[in-house]
DNA sequence: GTCGGTTATTGACACAGATCAAAGAGGCCG
DNA sequence: CGGCCTCTTTGATCTGTGTCAATAACCGAC
């Protein structure tokens, strides 16, 4: 990766300031929250956390992505979340989670300790009300996501994931034109997307064969019919912005 | 229903007291959401909202089963959530849903007019507290179905659909021995799942004929083989609490 | 009761996507 | 530069679930 592990950035100058749990709070909360910060960092492959595991801290994701995913008895497993920039781990009154958290890229977290932040959390209305935001933001998701592994054809699922990665992407990375990089490898895809990485790979050949996309190498790509690729979401168009 | 629609009752002596949004509220706030709410009822069958109709009331559900479900442009469906007695419609900050509200059996709600009732959450911790537990309770429940309409079979679905019915119902039916209806259609159930009517029928029949599961009538079964069941489910048993 | 409509069951067949298998393409390290 | 390992592509075949179709069970109305 080209960009160093970041060591240490002030509040104020942060890549994920307004979006974050932080999004709300004004500069004296944010000096509270500045004082309170660390980082960490994970490489990509890396587990962040366990399924089970008591959570000793709560973490904003500054840099990279990162899987939340379930398993079955017999290892089938079932991304159930995808971090981005700005996008929080640990839930106020939650003291394990349900799933692992893994680092799908190198990451780099701003964690706060959970007891110190559960109590800020209790006397700062600013950020209480922005992790309820971002909790159902979440939820929206993850509805959305059981549209789609309950209802949508392979190709569906394929159009769909990279026009989310495509919208969740804008604003974050400095894409020249509508290049786009994919933050997992076809089996963490497949996971993501209720398939086997074969089926991934075949319907990325396809998309790539009618033109609807182009490869620049695995895993950067562009999309070269836009009109096309939303068609192939399957989704009602009712109710959607216009682009 | 042999149950008479509810005309009205006291908030102290309400059945979801406990669990509702109001589950926190000391006898004050009670009094003052006695004050303000009122009841709806619906048919089975009935639509209670339309996804993208903007939203004046937010409510609990005090009675029967309701849906929340999302369609493709043509027709697929997929329900994204099934809402029980104490749970909740309507979020702080949100104006419209993304997703049909609809009565599944006959359906009580206890409604407070959403301008009104989001003025009281921000003024009252506890109802803000508990608004933020039930919204991390549906994000654990969607993100568990995400794993069985992603990975889990036929079979699994089914029998981790009884499964569910059976935790939720305890303690909400007067449940002699361990009969549980069924408050879905056959079609319902097969939305709700990923599946089609038709093989939520062929699995049913097949628990059936293996003496898991045995059918009064359509609507009403009972569990004979509890550890087969769940057995069944495809789930890992490490971190479910025993029993 | 019986008639008509809805809901459920069961069977036969088709097909999307899984599984099994092999070969190709990068990337990294010595 | 070559060797090794991981990731990806592509092909051949299999199978679980969907689709289509017919019948059966139930329910309410009269």
């Amino acid at each position: 990766m080209s960009i160093p592990s970041i060591t240490r950035l002030k509040c104020t100058e942060c890549p994920i300031r307004h979006r974050a749990v932080c999004a709300r709070c004004d500069v004296d909360e944010l000096e509270v929250l500045e004082s309170m910060k660390t980082y960490r960092s994970f490489s990509a492959g890396d587990v962040i956390l366990w399924r089970g595991e008591p959570l000793d801290f709560v973490a904003s994701l500054v840099n990279g992505v990162a899987s939340l995913s379930k398993t079955l008895e017999d290892g089938r497993t079932q991304m159930v979340g995808l971090l981005l920039p700005s996008d929080f781990i640990g839930r106020p009154g939650r003291t394990v989670i349900e799933f692992d958290v893994i680092a799908t890229t190198d990451v780099t977290l701003c964690c706060f300790d959970r007891k110190p932040f559960e109590k800020l959390v209790d006397e700062t209305p600013h950020i209480s009300q922005r992790l309820m935001e971002l909790a159902l933001d979440e939820l929206d998701a993850a509805r959305d996501w059981m549209l789609l592994l309950g209802r949508k054809t392979a190709r569906e699922k394929i159009a769909t994931f990279i026009d989310m990665l495509l919208r969740r992407s804008q604003g974050t990375e400095p894409s020249k034109a509508d290049s786009i990089s994919l933050p997992l490898t076809r089996d963490q895809i497949a996971n993501y997307l209720g398939l086997t990485l074969e089926t991934v790979s075949r319907q990325f050949s396809a998309l790539k064969k009618e033109g609807v996309i182009d490869f620049a190498d695995r895993r950067q790509f562009m999309i070269k019919d836009i009109i096309a690729l939303q068609d192939a979401t399957g989704d009602d168009s009712d109710g959607g912005v216009l682009s």
